[in-house]
DNA sequence: TGCGAGGGTTGATCTGGGTCAAGGTGCCGC
DNA sequence: GCGGCACCTTGACCCAGATCAACCCTCGCA
């Protein structure tokens, strides 16, 4: 299981101009939008923009944790290792979102973009140097750190205890809340379009399900009406809250 | 599945003396350490000593959170419902375990006491008084939260993709591994004697087994002579690397 | 225009761990 | 000392989801 890097994988975007942050689209969904705009350019100076490629491992578990992400744009599947190959994905990571609050010297998991995916990397000491000059910038990190275990707790209690049918329509109210998909969602019944960037694959080792069984509950779903599945990257929601019953477990 | 609140659940400590945190047994293992020793009544002020009987829930998933904690002595389980009583533990609280992370409105999971339990409640707004006094306490806290996010994700590993033999091998090695017990631990093989305060009804619930398949395997492990089971609340650990091999899934 | 590879679906069968059931074991109160 | 209760163990059987296997679909490329 050792790691296979090919050409180019990582790509360090040359543009270091101070008003990246300014800029920057993910700042709203982001810790960085506890940085005042004033001192943005503190915040662009301290990073390096990263692009990675789809199918690109950018953080390999075990490693020596020197850098610290903020994802930009695209999504990247998080994941642990057994030494046969057994999988299990821990959270998929999109935009906005911070990367590498393990502390410890060794990443605890391995990213790799599923999509085109741009980073803000960090050094452990320029990170260290932020959260110094922005006390907010470690409240935002706490709070995020907080948030992130509340979901971690939530994600034991489905691979513990709900059956594979509960845990498809959990992740799909997940993915449905993820992004407020601009207007219209204020009815009851009112159809969702669900972006999957992730494989089949990545489900069932999100969900501790195979593949195949992933597939068929989906296929049952259909059948039953509650979604439809017009391409393998997308289903939307026929019948939401009758998906959120099955995924609390009230059916 | 309603509250069942009892007489006298919770006692609330009288000595508000500022030397409670001074002399307290827990502070070396918990996130007060970092205040420095002439700062301890200010801590003190801000705590209030409550003890828990065994069977009392302290802390009720969906309630308001209101409190922070910090258990000085005992262990509680930690866990959260279904509708239909499905449980899920997602975590045994010991000394020194900071509790209530969840920065959100509302708990998390609840919390109940497994043996008599001593804890140090904060209110949400003495906290964050503390918070502000101390910058070295977010920053504890900020890495506890993300040692638990490790933890977390480990334990995701094992709910989603081993086997029981690896959970309960999972289980036993984490638990050695709790508290260095004094001395004579430099050997390889050398007998770790392992202390159980929960059930094993709540061993089940934690590693997403029923109660029958932990007898059996730690049955089978006692007949594989990797155990000892002296009684229900302890076992010895005979082979502490083959156990190891089994929770990291390389047997 | 065909073909090969990487997904995805569906069916048949198997099995690890769940469920159901019947004791066993300690411990506490009387 | 003994009855009752909570917890634990063990055996027999079952089933949700894994495994094994066949096939499909789409897309890039020669």
């Amino acid at each position: 299981m050792t790691a296979m890097t090919r050409a180019r994988p990582l790509v360090i975007d040359s543009h270091r101009d101070s008003n990246v942050c300014l800029t920057c689209g993910a700042r709203a969904f982001s810790v960085c939008h506890v940085i005042d705009t004033a001192d943005l350019d503190k915040l662009a100076a301290a990073a390096v923009s990263v692009s990675v490629q789809p199918g690109h491992t950018f953080i390999q578990e075990g490693d020596p944790a020197e850098h610290f992400f903020n994802v930009t744009a695209g999504t990247a599947k998080l994941y642990k290792l057994l030494p046969d190959g057994r999988r299990q994905v821990t959270g998929f990571a999109g935009m906005g979102y911070f990367l590498g609050l393990a502390v410890s010297s060794s990443y605890a998991f391995s990213a790799e973009a599923l999509e085109p995916v741009k980073i803000c990397r960090f050094s452990r000491a320029k990170l260290r140097g932020l959260l110094d000059d922005f006390p907010a910038l470690e409240k935002k990190l706490l709070e995020v750190a907080s948030n992130e275990l509340v979901v971690a707790q939530e994600q034991m209690l489905l691979l513990g205890r709900k059956t594979a049918r509960e845990r498809l329509a959990s992740f799909l109210i997940a993915r449905a809340n993820l992004v407020p998909h601009c207007p219209g969602r204020g009815g009851v019944n009112v159809a969702e379009r669900i972006h999957l960037p992730m494989t089949r694959s990545d489900i069932a080792d999100y969900l501790g399900l195979t593949i195949e069984t992933v597939s068929r509950t989906l296929s049952k779903f259909r059948a039953e009406k509650l979604i439809e599945i017009p391409n393998n990257a997308e289903i939307v929601l026929l019948k939401h809250d009758a998906v959120e019953d099955i995924a609390t477990g009230m059916v």
